[in-house]
DNA sequence: ACGGCCACTTA
DNA sequence: GTAAGTGGCCGTC
């Protein structure tokens, strides 16, 4: 290291009666950045929200002092910020901190931004090559401490701590904390002075400190209260009796000397700048003004011309200098290029991310090493934990699967990988029989008590919540008062990076990536009618498998996190995946009513006519068998009838589907058009009119779905329990079902549905001239492709011309083959052949998007939407011609489906706000893919109709223009069936 | 009891 | 021809 020279100041020393104030940089940049919501400057959208954060910070800072406690008035200040790059440390270290994800996207422009922030309020931005924030801080003041002044270091960092003497203290703004020797003490079970000793031992996940395996912040505590210090510790090791704690000490004594080199700050940093400069000085309003006014902040800005006697109309604006962004969009490769340079980074991030999931998959999984907490000391460290790192893993066990109606039974949480607990907080003693068993097991938190402990960590805009299907866990804690935020959920940023490489599941994605078996929960609780709910299980059994899923979900996190910005998919799961999660988690809860009497007539009605008509099939087929039997069926139509068999099933036996039976009809058979008949009633009164009542929830008398964000390969939700995405509405009996879906009293359903959004985004994405004039015009697609394709005029068109036509563009969205379309049509292999060349001739582009989509599938193995979202065919390159041909299909239908489903998403997330603004009561309930179903107060029908129109046709904007309007229709009724 | 198959429902 | 979920039957465990 090249020694340098610090600079003489002319300021005089410090003297006792000063106080020093040293600002870390890096958690008010942090913290700011994840406490508020993104925020945009107006005219250009450029990213302020940690610029605005740390402004305020800075400036209550400035006039008010750290706290009030120690809020005597500051005579010298600066911020500390770290210096991009390679620190000494990791000159004898490479993997200090390399666990670090990448900044987000939007906090890069924002780093210099603070730094010219920081100046423009006349305060020392201070940052020097080589060393840390930490190390500066540390210098700093131990100088000002030999001065005789006393210093308050302002910082979340624990780093820091070692640092705290009589004359130095440490505040921590966010948790309104002030540290001082006994919480150090508090902290690491020793004084300041012996902090670095316990860390080099229990080692620090965040910043890649490895310390000792096995031993924590306990246990370090007691071995250095017991040995001194660290060297004394490691001579003496082998006196340890705990067998593994010795070895551990003996084998990994190497590591802990390094990790007290990574841990002990540097005290002495030559600096660049004396700390006799940090004087005070008034703030310069034109300056301070000037910045703020640039960035847009009005009330901060009006704030600060008060308070300097700036006059705020003759300050012009003063434009910093913005690096690491554009307000215009630009080619991906640049801005991932002009992204690394601004951080000085050596690294991309793709090889980091590749590191990082290395490492983590090497730690090996413990059960026996998760922690069951019990006691309420025992859970404040955990969450006091969590706030250490700024996140935190969290996983509910409940004694139900359905979210809605599933009791809390414990919490799982993590900050480390390889390290866990879990809380129970309803197990109750599974002994006795069914009305004796149900006594709360000892040695656990009371559940309200726990959840008052738990709230406001999992509230708190400081620690970032991780789970696995955050939908799930928001919805159970969300029934026990609590609201999750912020979050992140691993299984979409799995579906995020990976949609259609396989499942999202936590089981398939650690096994995918840390090539480890969690405990299967039939291992836990049985399957079948053995099968008992987790509050049954024993405690120890519970931790080792609940506890577990907290570590994996971390660890799965920490793995895939940083695949985000390297893989280019952060916008796709931060505007289409997270904010997901509380809308629908929104509608789920709020559920639909149904109409039960109507239902259970209409089950009657059905119940009738398939009787009637299963007698009939009888006596037609001359023998009592099961109709709901194919296989009987087809032995009655094609053995004993001797019917014609048209298709075989993929199991070789003759198919009896309705095509099938409907062709038999066409011969003039009777008996196939009943059982087509008596299926559709079958299906109807199983799947729908005895079903739906048996979904009514207890609590809220309404039934309510889950959505399903991660189960299909294009970006569509999926529903289920029950299914709401696929209720009748082609027959007429079908739609009387739709019918029991009603509002509450005074209340009204609005449907709004998409028009034609998918051929809409495939006249866009492939650039089709007649199209897009045709959607221009708001003419009727399917007669203008027929009447381009056969030349004839659309008034007064055969209503079989438009149906070939409409069929044929449903079949391009496809991925279109003649053997479908003739299927579909009833024509032959040929004819549709020479109806698809036709169109081809007619819209080239058409066939061009095909051809490229096709090329691009095979080259990259992925395909991708409007707005970015990927879909994988991993096997699209097969030898099978068959299965090729189906990957290629999938390929040209999905960036077709999954943009439309992206386009709803967008005006789902915003919907919410926008009818809140406009003091709206309506209330989305369902998505159908192209349709959204809202309720409301009959008198706000019109308003609302209105704004959910637009915000659904505009919902591209301001993202994205399309070259072709989107149309969307609205209608209000009391029902389902009539407002569609 | 579980899973595959077939049938039906939707966009 | 794309994307889903559910229910009944039936063979296997």
């Amino acid at each position: 290291m090249i020694p340098l020279m610090s600079t003489q100041s002319i300021a005089p020393a410090l003297t006792e009666n000063d106080h020093l104030i040293l600002i870390d940089g890096s958690t008010f940049i942090f913290r700011a950045y994840h406490a508020l919501p993104p925020l945009t400057r107006k005219p250009d959208g450029l990213p302020v929200g940690a610029v605005s954060g740390f402004c305020n910070m800075l400036w209550k800072m400035m006039q008010e002092g750290p706290t009030k406690e120690t809020g005597d008035e500051p005579t010298h200040f600066a911020v500390i910020f770290d210096k991009s790059g390679k620190t000494f440390r990791n000159d004898f270290y490479p993997e200090y901190k390399a666990h670090r994800p990448p900044p987000p996207e939007d906090l890069r422009p924002q780093f210099g931004l603070i730094r010219q922030a920081t100046r423009a309020f006349g305060v020392p931005a201070i940052e020097q090559q080589g060393y840390e924030a930490d190390d500066l801080i540390a210098t700093y003041a131990r100088q000002a401490e030999a001065q005789g002044a006393r210093v308050t270091i302002v910082s979340g960092d624990k780093d820091l701590m070692q640092l705290v003497t009589d004359k130095i203290g440490m505040v921590d703004t966010m948790k309104n904390k002030v540290i001082g020797k006994p919480e150090v003490f508090e902290k690491f079970g020793v004084g300041p002075e012996k902090v670095v000793e316990v860390q080099s031992l229990a080692g620090d996940s965040v910043d890649n400190v490895p310390g000792v395996p096995g031993i924590g912040l306990k246990t370090a505590a007691l071995l250095i209260n017991e040995f001194g210090d660290l060297d004394s510790l490691l001579e003496q090791a082998d006196t340890i009796k705990q067998k593994k704690r010795r070895e551990n000490l003996i084998e990994f004594a190497e590591q802990a000397r390094i990790s007290k080199r990574l841990v002990q700050l540097e005290e002495a940093v030559p600096v660049e700048t004396p700390v006799e400069d940090f004087t005070v000085c008034d703030v310069d309003g034109a300056q301070a003004v000037g910045f703020l006014k640039a960035m847009g902040f009005t009330s901060l800005t009006k704030k600060v011309a008060d308070k300097t006697g700036a006059v705020l109309e003759n300050i012009e604006p003063i434009e910093p200098v913005i690096e690491g962004w554009e307000s215009t969009a630009k080619p991906a490769e640049q801005a991932e290029d002009s992204a690394g340079e601004l951080e000085g980074k050596a690294w991309t991030a793709a090889p980091l991310a590749e590191k990082v999931a290395a490492e983590i998959s090497a730690l090996p999984v413990d059960n026996s090493a998760y922690e069951t907490v019990s006691t309420i000391e025992h859970l404040k460290e955990w969450i006091a934990q969590a706030y250490e790192v700024g996140y935190v893993a969290v996983d509910t066990e409940t004694d139900a699967l359905n979210a809605m109606e599933a009791g809390l039974v414990g919490v799982s949480l993590s900050c480390t990988p390889g390290k866990a607990c879990y809380i129970p907080l309803a197990h109750v003693d599974g002994e006795g029989d069914l009305f004796s068993g149900g006594a709360l097991v000892e040695g656990q938190i009371p559940l309200q008590e726990a959840i008052a402990l738990l709230k406001p960590m999992l509230e708190d805009p400081a620690v970032l919540k991780i789970a696995q299907n955050m939908k799930y866990d928001w919805l159970v804690l969300k029934r026990y008062g609590v609201e999750m935020a912020p979050f992140d959920d691993t299984m979409l940023l799995s579906y995020a990076l990976d949609a259609g490489m396989g499942g999202n599941g936590m089981d398939e994605l650690s096994q995918r990536w840390l090539n480890h078996t969690p405990i299967p929960f039939k291992e836990v609780c049985g399957s079948g009618k053995s099968q008992i709910s987790f509050d049954k299980v024993p405690l120890d059994k519970a931790t080792s498998y609940a506890a577990e899923d907290a570590d994996v979900t971390l660890r799965l996190w920490k793995i895939l996190k940083p695949r985000l910005a390297a893989e280019e998919m952060t916008v796709v799961y931060e505007r289409l995946e997270r904010p997901m999660v509380a809308t629908l988690a929104k509608m789920e809860r709020r559920g639909i009513s149904i109409d039960r009497q109507m239902l259970s007539l209409l089950s009657g009605e059905f119940a009738q006519g398939a009787a009637a008509l299963e007698a009939e099939i009888h006596d037609k087929a001359g023998e009592i068998f099961n109709v709901g039997s194919p296989k009987q069926l087809g032995e009655i139509l094609f053995g004993k009838m001797g019917l014609p068999g048209g298709k075989k099933t993929k199991t070789g036996a003759w198919s009896t589907s309705a095509s099938v039976l409907d062709d038999l009809a066409a011969q003039g058979h009777e008996l196939p058009s009943k059982i087509v008949e008596w299926r559709q009633l079958s299906k109807l009164k199983s799947t729908y009119t005895d079903a739906l009542p048996s979904f009514i929830n207890q609590e809220t008398g309404r039934v309510h779905t889950s959505f399903s964000l991660a189960s299909t390969s294009t970006g569509r939700l999926s529903s289920s329990e029950p299914n709401i995405q696929n209720i009748p509405i082609r027959t007429a009996e079908g739609r009387k079902i739709r019918q029991a879906f009603i509002a509450e009293k005074g209340k009204k359903l609005i449907s709004a549905d998409y028009s034609q959004i998918e051929l809409r985004v495939l006249a866009h994405m492939a650039d089709i001239p007649q199209l897009k004039q045709a959607f221009a015009d708001g003419l009727d697609i399917h007669a203008m492709t027929a009447s381009e394709m056969f030349g004839e005029p659309i008034e007064g068109m055969d209503p079989m011309v438009r149906r070939r036509a409409k069929a044929i563009n449903f079949g391009i969205i496809y991925g279109i083959s003649a053997f479908g379309l003739a299927n579909q049509l009833g024509i032959s292999r040929g004819e549709a052949g020479d109806y698809i060349k036709t169109y081809f001739e007619r819209f080239p582009g058409i066939k061009e998007y095909m051809e490229e989509t096709k090329k691009f599938v095979h080259a990259n193995g992925y395909v991708e939407t409007i707005f970015g979202r990927r879909a994988h065919y991993p096997d699209v390159n097969t030898k099978n011609p068959n299965m090729r041909q189906f990957y290629e299909r999938a390929a040209i239908n999905a960036p077709i489906q999954g943009s439309a489903a992206d386009i709803i998403r967008r005006a789902m997330v915003r919907m919410d706000e926008v009818l809140e603004t406009a003091n709206l009561d309506a209330q989305m309930l369902l998505q159908v893919h192209d349709e959204l179903i809202f309720e409301l107060p009959e008198d706000q029908v019109d308003e609302t109709k209105k704004l959910v129109i637009t915000t659904m046709e505009k919902a591209t904007e301001p993202a994205l223009q399309l070259s072709v309007p989107l149309k969307v229709e609205a209608e209000a009724a009391t029902n389902w069936e009539e407002a569609h």
